[in-house]
DNA sequence: TGCACATTCGTTGTATACAAGGCTGATATG
DNA sequence: CATATCAGCCTTGTATACAACGAATGTGCA
């Protein structure tokens, strides 16, 4: 039997890896029947989501995955730099076995750079970072740190993030090197650019122009570049369209 | 009607006023009685809690609030020198009706050590840290900040901290002084401290005697120093012997 | 045609009924 | 007397029924 904690650890991962957008309803019968369990149990699932800002619930209207606004999504950018960048300053060595791992995590990251799985790709980069704090030897932060993610990446699809993965796990490979031999402190500079440069690469349209988003989603199509593997575009940002129901379909 | 997020922040509010001590029963129905509704309610806030991590479940035994071990106490307080001086380290200035706002806190916190209010004083010594973090522009790590506070303040009564409350208020002092001037250098330091004497005003006993507790708790009564105020006993950090339902009295 | 209004449908919100498992204490047995 | 077993009680776990509310749609009227 499928539990509470199972439904929304499944809703993270396809969070995580861009599978539910920013804006997506998630009908309680309709998660129900894809589950196969009572609507209690998925309630209890959305709440404990909720609880960790990745849902919020409209009164009897429904369940929506979040949609940061520009001040969520800066204070969640500082929020993991606050913490990522802390951690790393505090660190004195990192022993083996958390080596093994990160290395054995860059590894999967190249391999998915290569193959065509957007969602695994996204996941995996994300996932470096909850990675990395656990390695750092925090629980409890890597744990927060995964909410932040989670958050994050819901900001990159809203907004249409242009970041690069290639040059994303680039910067992972750097920072592990770094931390490697001893040098926290570039590993804290590197890591440091690198949410800059994530943040960066979102396209915050003006708050004075509420119609950016649309206008952005409606513009004509440009080509897209050769091998660049962006078969499905974001969704509109616009909170009164949400996607429809069908990306539920991801979650199984 | 109440409402589970009415409870949850009333259980919050009792773990930070140390009221309600690690290791509680929180059992569904004497939740529901007391605040006069479902059971269905009443789970829905400790689903909510549990996701904070302030309590767990004990399958088809009960809900208790969490009684953090010596690592997960480690974490907590490395988890808050990370975000709170890493949210004083990127400060650039702090503005002015936020030094009013703690200016303000600073005050309420000298009229509850004159009073008698322990449970009052306890609150606002950890509400201090939340209150700055909102105060210095993340709601996001400020919310995730009270998390933390309400663990360590369960950890501070789990290992019967000897911290003093008077010292504690002149750190928070020091610190909106130094932010005061715009020397952020020095908050941050002072932060530092002032996070590192609440641990180490923890007694901590060493893992290898899991007797220690039980022996501290069993001890002689030592003659209280006049004047101290402190009327209630820690509860016993023994988590075979929870205290007894009474406390939930506490939450009304 | 345009607009106010009522009705209907679909959704969440809450309570309750019942199932399932753990703990305690009594009891039987060696 | 010590110990294993079992029945009963109390707790949480899950499903379901119904209430309450919002949104959309259809309808009557000006």
């Amino acid at each position: 039997m499928v539990s509470s904690v199972d439904i929304a650890q499944r809703i993270i991962e396809a969070v995580l890896a861009q599978r539910l957008a920013p804006g997506t309803r998630l009908g309680e019968q309709s998660l129900s029947i894809l589950f196969d369990c009572s609507r209690t149990l998925v309630r209890e699932a959305l709440v404990r989501l909720a609880a960790r800002g990745i849902v919020t619930v409209s009164s009897r209207r429904g369940w929506y995955v979040v949609q940061p606004s520009h001040d969520e999504a800066r204070e969640a950018f500082e929020a993991r730099r606050v913490i990522e960048t802390g951690l790393i300053r505090r660190t004195q060595s990192i022993d083996k076995p958390s080596l093994k791992r990160l290395r054995q995590h860059l590894k999967q990251e190249q391999a998915a750079l290569k193959g065509s799985d957007v969602g695994q790709r996204s996941y995996l980069l994300g996932d470096f970072h909850v990675c990395l704090a656990e390695c750092l030897g925090n629980q409890l932060l890597a744990d927060t740190l995964r909410d932040y993610t989670a958050r994050t990446t819901l900001i990159a699809m809203l907004y249409q993030s242009t970041h690069d993965a290639v040059q994303s796990c680039q910067d992972h490979v750097a920072i592990v090197e770094a931390l490697e031999r001893g040098d926290t402190t570039t590993a804290e500079q590197l890591m440091e650019a690198h949410i800059g440069q994530v943040q960066a690469a979102l396209r915050l349209a003006p708050a004075n122009d509420p119609l950016a988003g649309l206008r952005d989603a409606l513009a004509p199509v440009r080509e897209a570049t050769p091998g660049s593997g962006r078969s499905r575009r974001a969704s509109p940002p616009d909170p009164s369209q949400p996607p429809p129901e069908t990306y539920l379909g991801a979650l199984l």
